[in-house]
DNA sequence: CGCACCATGTAATGCGTTACATGATTTT
DNA sequence: AAAATCATGTAACGCATTACATGGTGCG
């Protein structure tokens, strides 16, 4: 029950409508947290009925209805608990890709050496993504809001965290592929 | 469902229990894939359904009786076709400790370093792990059964992932923490 | 004597995805 | 005229975790 604290950290900035909380995910924290649209929704609803967030339908001319929610002392509450306590333990990841790789001895070369190509790509242009569009985005929104200088010198490390990692995986497939040409 | 793939890349090794199967995933691909031991059962018994696999009991003096899978032709036949099969998109992940980072701009500056320090031994750790403990594994298993050489260096593959993996979040914590010191 | 391990599983619950549904407005 | 966007949601399903249950063997 994470997503829950994605989505208070979000009101926690301003009250919005589950609509535009999918967006901002979106565009920020998709990195490292995701959720489907119909997830969002029914999250907010659950952390309604326990209190953490209230919600009033503004109405809108020609659009349909808006649902906009916003955060409760409680919420605020929470939320603040949940930064507050520590990561104890490393979560364990998933990687379809290294579950292939381990598995493929019987492949032959050509055919794990097109799978790497194919991921390599993927990764690189990833890293560019983050090494260019992602910076510029949050280097605006800084510029933009001055009162939010700390909270995007936190989100420039996270994004930075996506750079790094995906330069290990353009790493570790040009190592991986080197090994696979050399020694299979 | 691709748990189903991981068991059925062990049964095709050969035949074993759901229980030896969880020792093998905890001490092989646990760091890229993993399962708890009652996912493990009900995946199986709905790969038997499917025909993926078939099961005989064996009775055993003064233990429980084990019930060993095998793999059929139809499991190794889609086995080998998700093998083959290319991995076109990367897969979002979820990264905890991000996630609260992004948020913590109202923490002090204090609670940010203990979160980010508690992280940085974790990490560290466990590239130590992989460097040594988990390299020695393979290596003698390398040593044991040459018939399995390519495999092995597939699975050395995936463990230096791992060990990149870690430094790399090492070297980021390192990175994030002067920032944090100077410019927070 | 008590604890851990071997080995099997069921049940309940929670997290997450996919598909379906609606209906107006804006864009191509 | 067709497609995409705005905005809401429900229903069904699948993947995953937690808790519960059993009962014998081996070890300190």
């Amino acid at each position: 029950m994470s997503l829950q604290y994605a989505l208070l950290g979000f009101l926690n900035y301003q009250p919005m409508t589950g609509y535009e909380l999918k967006q901002f995910m979106d565009v920020s924290t998709a990195n490292f947290w995701h959720a489907k649209q119909s997830q969002i929704y029914a999250t907010l609803k659950k952390m309604a009925k326990m209190g953490l967030v209230e919600s009033h339908i503004e109405a809108q001319n020609g659009r349909p209805d808006r649902r906009v929610y916003t955060i409760t002392e409680e919420g605020r509450a929470d939320m603040q608990n949940w930064l507050a306590r520590p990561v104890t333990e490393l979560q364990p990841k998933k990687e379809l890709l290294l579950l292939k790789l381990f598995f493929s001895a019987g492949l032959d070369k050509a055919a794990i050496l097109t799978q790497l190509h194919l991921q390599r790509k993927l990764h690189q242009q990833q890293a560019e993504q983050f090494k260019h569009e992602t910076k510029a985005v949050i280097q605006q929104f800084a510029a933009n809001m001055p009162q939010l200088a700390k909270d995007a010198l936190l989100w420039d490390a996270t994004r930075r965290f996506g750079e790094l990692y995906e330069e290990t995986a353009v790493r570790w497939l040009d190592e991986t592929i080197a090994m696979i040409e050399s020694d299979f």
